[in-house]
Order: C-alpha cells, then sequence, then structure tokens
DNA sequence: TAATGGTAGGGGAGGAAATTCCTCCCCTAC
DNA sequence: TAATGGTAGGGGAGGAAATTCCTCCCCTAC
C-alpha cells in the first residue's frame, strides 16, 4: 500500500492492474472514438450486471469477536488426531528456515548444547497447518587434503581446528564446547576446469552450526598448522552455501514441494500449558495444528511432478492499512494513528475471498459484503487485529508494499501504543518464496590434451568435448530439457483447463530457465561465475550466425537456379532475417523451411536453425527496431502485426505516439493504404494543435530508477517528482514507481525538465499544454522513421509536418503564474461574454434570452453527468464491483485521466449553472 | 546485510564545445 | 565652450544563435 492512496481509500484485489494493459490496446485513437467506446462500455455493463449477485453486509459492534459461534468461519478446519505409529503425515511445505535449539531426545544428531534445527511450515490437502522440526543434518564444507594425508591424520586434524575455532571467538554465549562435529577424507574434483578426470582427496569439515563455517574458512585460508604438517593455506569449497539451501541440496527438498513423513518416523508434540515444565519431550512452540520431529533422513520429498503439483488449500491474508495522514507530511507512526485495516482471507484455490473485514476507530459507512468492526480505542483496534490474524492463522499474508509499509508501520504503531501482546508467538510473517536452487557447474579447460579432445572457442578459450569428459551444465540442460518433454506430454493429455494451464506455465519456465541457465555464469554476484563459458556462448552466437549469412546467400542465388538471389537483411544475436525474393508467403514459408534444414546439416547436433516465421510486408527501421505482419500458423492470413522496439511498444511514450504510430502502421502494413495513414496522421496533428486531443493521451510516464542525488544531469521526470515532494511528499512518486508527466506551456527555450508537471495538477488548475512540443519532440521523429521509407525523405516532411493542418492553433491562457497572477477575476456574462459587476448570470442586454440560454447550460450539464457516470461505471467494473465507490488512482491509466477531466468539467459547469439562482 | 543473468543498441535530453551569424565599430576611398 | 563635409564599404571584434558532439538515461531485443 501507498500513501498516495490517502484520498481514495483502499483498492482490494488485482483485477484493476491486470486489466489495465488491455485497456491501453484499446484506446487506440483520438477523442472521436470516445464516444463509440462508452457505447460499448454500456453494453458490457449490462452483460455484467445480470450476472452480479447481491451480498448482505452487517455491521458488527465491539464485542468478544473471538469465540467459534461469533466467527465460527475464522479458524481452520479441525484437525482429526494423529497416530505416528499408524498415520502417515503428508504436507506442502511453504517456508523453510532453521533455528538453534536444544536436542531433542530420539533424533540424530549432537545431544549437547545448541543444535542447528531446520523447521518447515506446511499444509496437509484438508488445511491443516503443520509445522516440522528436522533434526541432526549440520553444516559442512571442503578443503583439498594436503599432500601425504592419510586418515591417521583426520583426529588430529579435528582437533587443532577445533581449538583454532574456539580460540578465534570473541565471546561464548552459547558455550560451545564443541566447533568441528567431524572430518572425514572424501574423493572429489573441483567443478572448475578440466583436471584430467582425477578426483583427488578432499577433507570434509563438518561443523556444529552453520555461523561457524565462515570463521573456520578464515582460519584455514590463512595459514592453518597441525601435526607434522607445515602451516599452509587451504582453500575453501562450498563454505557460502546457505545452510538451508545446503539441507534441500542434500535431502531433495525444493521450494513448495510436498514432503512425506513415514508411519512410525516421526513423532507429535503435544500442547503444554505454559507453567509446565518442558519435561523429557518437548511441547509445541507453534500455533501449528500438527508440530512434529523427524531425523533429516527420513523423510520423503516428493518432486513436483503429476500428483505432487498440487497445491494445499492455503489460506491467503490480503490487507491494508489507512492512517489519518496530515496534510503534506508521510505519516510518521510515533504519531499518525492507524484509522483502518481492511482484511480479506482468501483459500487457494476459490474463486472468492470467505472473509471480508474491516477493522475502524470509530464509525464507518456500511460496505457492501464486508463485515465491519468499529472501535473506539486504536489500542483495541490493533490488539483485535492480531487476535483476528493469529485466529485466522494464514499462510500467504500479502498487501500492496505491505512490507516495506504496512507492516512496519503497525509494528512501530504498536510499539508506540504499547500494545504489548500484538506479534506474541507470531511464528513466521514472510511472505513465502519458491527458492529454485540449481547447483551446476562448468568444465572450462588449460590442460595438455590432444587437439582432437578439446574445441576452442570464438574466444579463444578451451574446452574438452564430452567424450572426455561430461560437464554439469549439459547435465543440467538435459535434465531441463526432459522434464519440459514430460511437461508437454502431460500438458497433451491433460483436459481440465486450469491444470493444463498449470503445465503450460511450466513447460515455459523450463523452456526459459534452459533457456538462461548459462546466465548465472556471467553474473556479477553468484556462487557459480565462469566467464568464459558466458562470452563463449555469446561468441558461438555471433559466430553461427556469420556462417548462416554465407551459406544462405551462396546457395539460394539465381545461377543455382533460384528465383532471385537471397540476402539476409537482419540478424541480431540468434536470429537471421533473409529476403529470399520469392512472389508468395507460402513459397517464402516453404524456402525458409529448405533453407533452415540445409543450414543445420552444416552445425553440430544438437544445433539446429529453425524457420520461425515470416515477415510480409517487413518495415525494417534500425537494429532492433522493425515492424512487419508475422505469417507463422498459416500463409493465408497473418497472426498479428508485430512490432519490435518501435514507439508502440515503448512504456515511455505518450499515447498518443504510440497510438498514432499503431494505427498508421496498420494503414499501411494491413490495409496497404498509405494515403490514409498520411490523411490520419495530419488529423491527429490537426486535433493537437487544436487543444483537442483529452490530456489522457499526453501523459509520458519515466520509471525514477536511483535517488535525486545519484542522477547526473537534470531529467523531467526527476525534476517533476521533487517539485511534487515539496508540494505533498505523501502523494510524490518514490524510488522505482513510474512517473507520469505532461509537458506544459512554458517561454520560449525553456528546458523540458521544467516544463513538466504532474497531469492531475495540469488538470486541476486549467494549465496550457504545450502542443508544439508534443509535435516536435514526441510526433514528428518516429512519424518520419515510418514514411520516410515510403514517401521519400523531403516529401515525408513536408507532407506530415508543413500545410494547412499545421496552421490551426488554439492557444489557451494560463490561469496561474505569470501575469495572470495578477489579473483580477470577473464573472462574464454567459450570453456574450461582456464583463459583469457582479456574479449575476447575464448582462442586461442579453436578461431577455436567459431563459433560453439557461436551457442551453442544462443541456451541457446533463451531456457532462452522461459521459461522467459511463466513466465511473467503467471504473467500477474494472475494480470488479458495481456497487462500490471508485478508489481507483492509477495514473498509468488513460480513463482515470478521462473521468477526472470530465469530473472537473463537471464541476466547472455546475457552478456555471448556479449562477442563475433558479 | 540482501540480493542475486548479461550485452547491444536505439533514441531523446541536456550540456559543453565548436561553429556560424549578426552587429557594432573603425578605417579608408572617394 | 569649441569645432564643424558626407557616404559607401571592407574587415575585425565581440557576442548571440545555431549546430555538433558527447554523455547520461531509459527502455527494449535477444
Amino acid at each position: 500500500m501507498e500513501f498516495k492512496k490517502r484520498n481514495g481509500g483502499p483498492a482490494m484485489g488485482g483485477a484493476s492492474q491486470a486489466k489495465k494493459g488491455k485497456m491501453n490496446t484499446e484506446w487506440e485513437d483520438s477523442p472521436s472514438q470516445f464516444e463509440e467506446e462508452l457505447a460499448l462500455f454500456d453494453e458490457m455493463e449490462m452483460e455484467a450486471e445480470s450476472g452480479e449477485g447481491q451480498a448482505g453486509h452487517d455491521v458488527i459492534p465491539e464485542g468478544d469477536l473471538f469465540s467459534a459461534d461469533l466467527n465460527p468461519r475464522w479458524k481452520r478446519p479441525h484437525a482429526p488426531p494423529l497416530q505416528p505409529i499408524s498415520d502417515t503425515l503428508i504436507f506442502q511445505q511453504i517456508d523453510l528456515d532453521y533455528y538453534l535449539g536444544s536436542a531433542v531426545a530420539g533424533m540424530p544428531g549432537q545431544v549437547q548444547g545448541k543444535v542447528p534445527i531446520v523447521r518447515m511450515f506446511g499444509v496437509t490437502d484438508s488445511g491443516n497447518s503443520v509445522c516440522c522440526h528436522v533434526h541432526g543434518f549440520a553444516p559442512y564444507f571442503y578443503v583439498p587434503a594436503p599432500n601425504g594425508f592419510i586418515n591417521a591424520h583426520l583426529a588430529e586434524f579435528q582437533r587443532e581446528l577445533n581449538s583454532a575455532v574456539l580460540k578465534d571467538m570473541r565471546s561464548n554465549k552459547d558455550n560451545i564446547a564443541v566447533t568441528v562435529l567431524a572430518v572425514d577424507i572424501t574423493k572429489k574434483e573441483s567443478m572448475y576446469h578440466y583436471h584430467g578426470n582425477k578426483p583427488l582427496d578432499f577433507l570434509r569439515i563438518t561443523m556444529a552450526m552453520p555461523r561457524l563455517i565462515a570463521p573456520a574458512k578464515r582460519l584455514l585460508e590463512q595459514g592453518f598448522k597441525f601435526a607434522n604438517f607445515a602451516t599452509q593455506s587451504y582453500q575453501a569449497y562450498e563454505a557460502n552455501i546457505d545452510f538451508e539451501i545446503r539441507f534441500m541440496v542434500d535431502s531433495d527438498v525444493v521450494g513448495c514441494c510436498w514432503i512425506e513423513l513415514p508411519k512410525g518416523k516421526y513423532r507429535l508434540r503435544e500442547e503444554r500449558s505454559e507453567g509446565q515444565t518442558a519435561s523429557k519431550y518437548p511441547g509445541k512452540v507453534s500455533l501449528c495444528q500438527y508440530e512434529v520431529d523427524v531425523a533429516w533422513n527420513h523423510l520423503v520429498s516428493h518432486p513436483a511432478e503429476e500428483e505432487w503439483q498440487r497445491i494445499a488449500p492455503l489460506r491467503v491474508l490480503s490487507f491494508d492499512i489507512e492512517c489519518a495522514g496530515r496534510k503534506g507530511v508521510f505519516p510518521e507512526p510515533e504519531i499518525d494513528p492507524v484509522i483502518q485495516i481492511a482484511s480479506m482471507v482468501q483459500r487457494q484455490g476459490e474463486k472468492e475471498p470467505f472473509i471480508r473485514m474491516v477493522f475502524t476507530l470509530q464509525s464507518c459507512a456500511s460496505i457492501v459484503g464486508s463485515q465491519i468492526l468499529c472501535f473506539t480505542q486504536e489500542k483495541l483496534l490493533l490488539q483485535s487485529w492480531a487476535e483476528f490474524v493469529r485466529t485466522v492463522d494464514p499462510d500467504i499474508i500479502t498487501g500492496y508494499n505491505i512490507q516495506n509499509f504496512d507492516l512496519p508501520y503497525l509494528l512501530n504503531r504498536a510499539a508506540t501504543l504499547k500494545v504489548t501482546c500484538f506479534l506474541l508467538r507470531f511464528i513466521y510473517f514472510d511472505l513465502f518464496v519458491c527458492v529454485c536452487v540449481c547447483v551446476c557447474v562448468c568444465v572450462c579447460v588449460c590442460f595438455v590434451l590432444a587437439p582432437e579432445d578439446f574445441i576452442k572457442t570464438p574466444t579463444g578459450d578451451l574446452f574438452v568435448k564430452s567424450s572426455v569428459r561430461k560437464g554439469l551444465l549439459p547435465e543440467i540442460l538435459e535434465n531441463l530439457l526432459s522434464a519440459r518433454k514430460r511437461a508437454k506430454a502431460e500438458l497433451k493429455k491433460e483436459t481440465d483447463p486450469f491444470k493444463k494451464q498449470v503445465l503450460d506455465g511450466r513447460q515455459l519456465a523450463l523452456k526459459i530457465s534452459a533457456n538462461s541457465v548459462y546466465g548465472f555464469t556471467g553474473a556479477q554476484v553468484g556462487k557459480l561465475p565462469c566467464l568464459e563459458i558466458s562470452q563463449s556462448v555469446t561468441g558461438f552466437g555471433r559466430q553461427m550466425i556469420e556462417q548462416t549469412k554465407q551459406l544462405v546467400e551462396s546457395r539460394y542465388t539465381i545461377s543455382n537456379g533460384y528465383q532471385a538471389d537471397a540476402k539476409v537483411v537482419y540478424g541480431d544475436t540468434d536470429s537471421v532475417m533473409v529476403k529470399l525474393g520469392v512472389a508468395t508467403v507460402q513459397e517464402t514459408m516453404n524456402l525458409g523451411k529448405e533453407a533452415a534444414d540445409w543450414v543445420s546439416s552444416h552445425f553440430v547436433p544438437p544445433i539446429k536453425l529453425e524457420f520461425e516465421k515470416v515477415y510480409y510486408p517487413y518495415l525494417l527501421i534500425n537494429k532492433k527496431r522493425y515492424a512487419g505482419l508475422y505469417f507463422s500458423s498459416n500463409a493465408e492470413h497473418h497472426d498479428k502485426m508485430d512490432c519490435k522496439g518501435i514507439e508502440t511498444v515503448r512504456r515511455d511514450n505518450c499515447p498518443l505516439v504510440a497510438n498514432l504510430i499503431n494505427t498508421c502502421l496498420q494503414n499501411i502494413l494491413i490495409d496497404r493504404d498509405p494515403d490514409g495513414a498520411v490523411a490520419h496522421a495530419k488529423e491527429v496533428i490537426s486535433d493537437l494543435l487544436c487543444n483537442r486531443i483529452d490530456i489522457s493521451q499526453l501523459v509520458i510516464t519515466k520509471e525514477l530508477t536511483r535517488t535525486a542525488q545519484e542522477y547526473a544531469g537534470k531529467q523531467a521526470h526527476v525534476e517533476l517528482a521533487e517539485r511534487m515532494r515539496k508540494r505533498d511528499a505523501g502523494s510524490a512518486p518514490n524510488l522505482g514507481d513510474r512517473v507520469p508527466y505532461v509537458i506544459i506551456k512554458a517561454a520560449k527555450g525553456v528546458a523540458a525538465y521544467m516544463k513538466s508537471e504532474d497531469p492531475i495538477y495540469v488538470l486541476e488548475n486549467n494549465i496550457p499544454i504545450d502542443t508544439q512540443y508534443y509535435l516536435e519532440q514526441q510526433l514528428s521523429k518516429p512519424l518520419l522513421r515510418i514514411f520516410e521509407p515510403i514517401l521519400g525523405e523531403s516529401k515525408a516532411e513536408s507532407v506530415l509536418l508543413k500545410g494547412d493542418h499545421t496552421r490551426c492553433k488554439t492557444v489557451l491562457t494560463s490561469r496561474v503564474g505569470g501575469l495572470m497572477a495578477f489579473a483580477q477575476k470577473r464573472s462574464t456574462c454567459i450570453g456574450c461574454r461582456a464583463v459583469l459587476k457582479t456574479d449575476v448570470a447575464v448582462c442586461d442586454f442579453c436578461k431577455k434570452r436567459e431563459s433560453e440560454l439557461y436551457q442551453k447550460e442544462i443541456a451541457h450539464l446533463s451531456t457532462l453527468e452522461e459521459k461522467f457516470s459511463r466513466l465511473w461505471t467503467q471504473c467500477q467494473r474494472c475494480q470488479g464491483s458495481l456497487h462500490e465507490d471508485v478508489l481507483c488512482t492509477s495514473r498509468d491509466c488513460p480513463i482515470f485521466y478521462m473521468r477526472k477531466k470530465v469530473q472537473k468539467d463537471l464541476d466547472d459547469q455546475e457552478k456555471l449553472v448556479s449562477r442563475f439562482g433558479w
């Protein structure tokens, strides 16, 4: 949640977000289409309304909320008794962490002192919550064994390292007696480089706690001496792997997978009252319905395939808080009270939330479909909400920006008000994140080998061939690709549309994972950097493109009996675009497929060149910028108009530019009507200069990618954000936000960064727009780029940017700023615009026409009212209900600005009508 | 600590540097 | 008070205006 919503209140759910993208493409044109669009919305509304039910609502006064009788739906389903001896416990694990605790009797691992215990939270198929303590897993890392090291040296090594680590500790609060649990010799090979396939002796060093890994690594690297061995530095391997990740890898647990605890292999914890001391077996410490202990090697983890891809009925709480802010100041938890917390709870897989609650301070108007709880004291409000959360026991807590605003605010506010029980016994409060672990490895070489055993990549790096040793990277790729194959096969069999979507998402995710496997070898921060690999991959790409170009252009020529000389017109990273010069799309497709197969035969499998698509016509503007009609599935009809890199797909253009270019391209490419495109462009330019373009079309947005101080130069969106911060800190855009702005009129030569302004501010203050800027800086260049190849350089400019359509100009004067700030405002006669002395409606001369004029203004008023109500219902529909106020203030949505504009026109018109005093 | 693929490239804006254009002024020819 | 022909035009100096070039920034393609 962001503070900017303060005026409007909470917007629950994400429906409006999802629909926004679609809306933008539907609004492609000047306001002349406006009426048609609105008429369409009306039809949609009729349909929507007929299907919508009326939910009841209650306003519940303050009282005993948490008795099960009053709100039976709040609690989780009853948990049937569990018999560890005869029942298998299966749950979906959704969060995993570890803590240091005392050993539990009967579990493996250290028995003395604090031991690391992995803790998993999860939910069963029946919706019961599980907390599972996993015992006996200890952290470890490797160092190469020194020359001459044998088993007999292990004990001495362990003793020396143990005492070195102990000595290194500044304090020993936990009374650690043993730091090094074990040292073993194992045969291992470094993942980096090729070492002649000879595993070497490594020492596996197991530590008592995760936080002891770092000092042990440091001491070994600094130089370590034991027995008769000389002091030497030991390079540590895998010491940077997080403990949780290490556990997950070793026990085959992946993010959100299903865990099975076989019967007889785990123990159930019992409820213990507070006074009771822990007996030989510890009691429950969480609020989960089942709490169990298990040995780490006894749990079974199911790979996320087939039935184990299902999702448990997780309880998702989404909430949003409102504070009573002071104008212009960002709310501070030490001062500003929380006045409302809106909460919804939904079960995974269900369409509607089953709890909708609003906790408010003081009274509140009823809200359809929601329960309202009113409190007289803020402290009670916070306590009750905390109790509510504990009762509902959500698996996932979500909301807009809650991690950065709502949650810290609530905690600080609770601390300020001394709400002691606020977070009592909250065990976990994190959004879960599916961790995708790929431990992966590369083989690159600096070794003496026969030339046929390795290859030299275009960057000059040497790699051994798979016949010598198979790299781990190819292995991972093969796993990913075969998993994708399986997912695709399942997708084919599946009939349920929801599961189909899941499977399709899965295969796409696997494809993207496979495509980006090499990516992390070039990452700057990562566990396995290997620049040789990432650079070689891109190097090969470039080389293969060059080779493809030569192959295609040498074979497909007139002298070889083809219709035309083929020409490679474009290529980027992994693709080439060939102009084959044949007459029809179908012929091009056939020839393209043939050429792809033929070129593939020159590459080493599995490298393959695939025919992908035909563009006809194709407008190539520049590298990474082109447009064309895309033919792939069939040669008769194009699948879509494909635009890459040009204004229509860039978010930092105003809709006016994107829509105009899009329409022109449609005219040119689809309708083959360049004259129509020119006419349309002229019309839009004329509309722009005459102020007939809606402001929503002129909003440019750019992301605030860094803080104001970090910018070297001055930029429109940065400067505006700073100005808005001075005006009202609460509503100003923050780091990472997109800043919407329009360019307003100013003296000649003033830089654009001085002329950027908040569209809402412009609307509210009737500030004139710099239409010339939009023509010269926004429209002209993109237009020329698409028309110049068609009309020719000089003609394009003279036809589009000169001529009668650029002469009609309407200049509005500002009501604020400049000399107008000194002007006195006087009413004018509604009939003849003559200046009036008093604030009546008409001058004496027009008095006889007063009734007629009144009729006219009333008619105008009702048109505006109708327009407004159409936009209003449009916004209601977007936020998902026709029975609630519109709360959305999305600055990305053109409808929002239209609504604001009409609202202001309506207000002005109402004032004008009221001057008649009738 | 927390977060955690990268590079290539287009194109607009701002601002510095280099260039052109304009005006003023002095001087000389006549 | 003291000094007192004027006009046209070349060309340099100074400064304004327009242009070019470079860098920063945002975004997209792959």
